[in-house]
DNA sequence: ATTGTTTTGTGACTTTGTCACCGTGGGATC
DNA sequence: GATCCCACGGTGACAAAGTCACAAAACAAT
């Protein structure tokens, strides 16, 4: 994908932007490629740009002061980074990190230029308060499992979603329990009952995934 | 307080709005009273209006499927409701309600406006940003805080917030649970702890503080 | 082969959540 | 005033989850 000049017709709210408007941002905007691994924004680390990926994911987790981490979310191709544009805007600092989980790129809209583009748009507008609410109530569906979902169920429910159709997960016990921001030993007790039951194969850094619709039961029956 | 036309004034984010804008925003939004315990929006129910409050307070909680509850966070006077907001712009179902806690005086500023509003007006946008951002770090804190921190620690936390400095809190064990999301048996043996160390005083319906400086120090240790 | 690191396994223990009950204190009602 | 109701709080037994300390494999580099 190097049509870089129609990167705007890749985000469906955006699309609906009339051309001239579509034209300015494309014109007032970059593009940045970093390669995986590399820490986008974090704890005194301020983005300059609002981001619209590309390519690639973002992971946003959270360092904890007692040492414990969790991922919060993710942004994948086609979606902006709320937390940029809050931390553009509202010049109030977090104590979440975003990690270009595999190479990314993204178009780079300056504070200016998303300042404008609110101010002209309705569309545009729209594209931004949706982001900001679909942020909002996936967080409160977040607390809402982290407070009152059993960790088997979470578990289950994370396997199937990194899998993404594939057959297996390569990731270690230690990831997985910052994905749900438990323990790692909780994390491998839960995985060896699933091998116990014939649902999952293990091994050194991959779960691979055999009953995948035993694994859903679960993770869809107190959704 | 009745001199609702200078509304604005009284959020410090809308008093750099220029005139003109400051008396459209007036002219064109009311003003409206709901007693205590009202839901003012909820699933199934969503608001025609912003909200900016001027008196009162509007718990939001999470009624999760498990029958579970828990409070997200409060809006206070002076705060605006970005959850309406974002409902009002976004079109997005939210599982949150907000509950009118104590009589409710707020500004209600219709769909149409609010988007003129920040179309128009700089300021108006870095208020509503600002609002989202703060929600949006809230948020994060809040999962950290469920998923990391001792019940005892939290306890103790809600409790001096509730408290307002004020020596007691009137409350049950049950509401407690809900403010932090846990078991009303689990309040109850911390609250027989805190009682047992002399820190507070157990009655029927209410919590008094003994040693607010004991539960600050337990409170703020691991924070 | 040796060494060092990462990953995973394990047991003992604490904390938190769940369940099923029971007592009690205060209205409300007769 | 006696009775009923019911929100509120207490309790014990148990299950689930988190913590701690340490050990055993698996892998990588030399």
């Amino acid at each position: 994908m190097n049509d870089t000049s129609a990167w705007v017709e890749r985000f469906p709210g955006l699309s609906r932007l009339n051309p001239e408007t579509k034209a300015e941002l494309v014109r007032r905007s970059g593009i940045v490629e970093v390669p995986g691994g590399t820490m986008i924004f974090g704890p005194g680390k301020s983005p300059e740009n609002m981001l619209f990926l590309l390519d690639g994911t973002v992971r946003v987790q959270q360092v904890s002061d007692t040492g414990h981490e969790i991922v919060l979310y993710r942004i994948h191709a086609g979606e902006s980074c709320v937390l940029t544009t809050a931390c553009l805007l509202a010049f109030e600092d977090y104590s979440a990190e975003g990690i270009a989980e595999i190479p990314v790129r993204a178009a780079a809209v300056p504070r200016a230029v998303f300042d404008d583009m609110v101010a002209q748009s309705a569309p545009f507008r729209d594209f931004v308060f949706a982001a900001f609410s679909k942020r909002i109530t996936d967080l409160f569906q977040m607390i809402d499992e982290v407070a009152f979902q059993r960790i088997d169920v979470r578990l289950a429910d994370k396997l199937i979603e990194l899998a993404k159709g594939e057959g297996a997960v390569a990731t270690t016990h230690q990831k997985l329990s910052v994905e749900l921001g438990t323990a790692r030993e909780v994390i491998s007790r839960q995985l060896q009952e699933f091998q116990r039951r014939g649902w999952i194969e293990l091994a050194r850094g991959s779960v691979h995934l055999l009953k995948i619709a035993k694994l859903e039961q679960l993770a869809r029956h107190n959704t």
